[in-house]
DNA sequence: CCATTGCGCTACGCAACCGTAGCGATTGAT
DNA sequence: ATCAATCGCTACGGTTGCGTAGCGCAATGG
């Protein structure tokens, strides 16, 4: 075996698939732009990737940042702590042109449904954790559903930010908790 | 003038427009799919319209339901009158591909972001007046972000019909006009 | 050191879409 | 009834994207 196959082309091609998809959205991802950009030639991409689709896949599973667990002990140090974490991932226009376009290619294509998933569960779960340890700790009145807090946290979010393209200021993000807080907590 | 310009193609092909932007979303969209099956000739429809874009902003725009003002008296009645009145139109698939796909293609085409600005705006304004309303009451408390409330409201059914693309009942429309009356009320 | 294999280049075939041209046929206002 | 403009049809030219083929070149494992 002379010459493995992986090597500084195929980081090149994926980095340079995440420059497009930020720019021109998942839809408007083109295997061209990419080739141009990158300097790799269209046919070596087709060696590493088995479509255009494949490879923008890939650059969007690399997309989604890891979100670190949390526990502070409390439901707010939680929750702020949440929000701190993501404040600067979620303003980046790039993540902004991503999400939008994933959310309208996923209704359609299952493969990019799946990536939709992946990063709605990434995200999900940090807050259900610290929902279900805050209810276990008896900060939240009994009845809650989590559910329905989580997608009031995170749709609150995403609908400013994605939907709406209103920076979110870490000022929001502090009315939001005190909000979620007031609107959950049994001693008030 | 011998003949008008408008009749039925006009009406054809605007409605065969709306259901290819809720098959295949407004990207996916095009305007050999609108002659295929209206039964317009594609000249014609150029006869109409500027450019396909300008068909499919027309046809969003048409497809945006009037979202009637309402005032009960309370905030948990105007509340749940906006639910009551946008539950079927949000559960509709349709109008999630729609959205979806209307919020993507705005990030770059000013066109588009239009009519997904009045979109927004149309479905925001009834909600605006009636906390406003709610204030002057006194129902709520006087430092109330209003614009967050809409954001959380708003957000939160968006998030789970057109992400998530989970059906929302009219139970989980109870229990979010139940959390936000609790978050926001001076009386409780 | 050299054979093996990935790489880049150019070029291609194919399909889809856009927007337009030309041409009879039809229709509706007068 | 008449005449002008619209409609549908077919066809076109141009662009862009996908995925592939063939060819030298370069690099690297043995």
């Amino acid at each position: 075996m002379p010459r493995p196959l992986s090597g500084a082309a195929r980081d090149k091609m994926i980095a340079a698939a995440q420059d497009v998809i930020a720019e021109h959205g998942v839809d408007g991802f083109t295997v061209d732009e990419v080739a141009r950009r990158s300097g790799v030639a269209k046919t070596t991409i087709y060696r590493h990737f088995e479509s255009g689709a494949a490879l923008a896949v890939h650059a969007l599973d690399r997309m989604i940042e890891d979100f670190p667990s949390f526990d502070t002990g409390s439901l707010r140090g939680d929750l702020e702590a949440f929000l701190h974490g993501i404040l600067g991932h979620i303003n980046d226009p790039a993540i902004r042109q991503a999400m939008s376009g994933l959310f309208a290619v996923s209704a359609r294509e299952p493969e990019f449904a799946r990536v939709h998933r992946a990063l709605l569960d990434e995200r999900k779960a940090p807050l259900r954790t610290a929902f279900q340890r805050a209810m276990a700790r008896g900060e939240l009145s009994p009845e809650t559903d989590i559910d329905l807090a989580i997608s009031m946290f995170e749709g609150t979010l995403v609908y400013r930010r994605v939907l709406l393209d209103e920076e979110v200021t870490s000022n929001d993000a502090q009315a939001l908790v005190a909000i979620m807080l007031r609107a959950l907590s049994v001693d008030d």
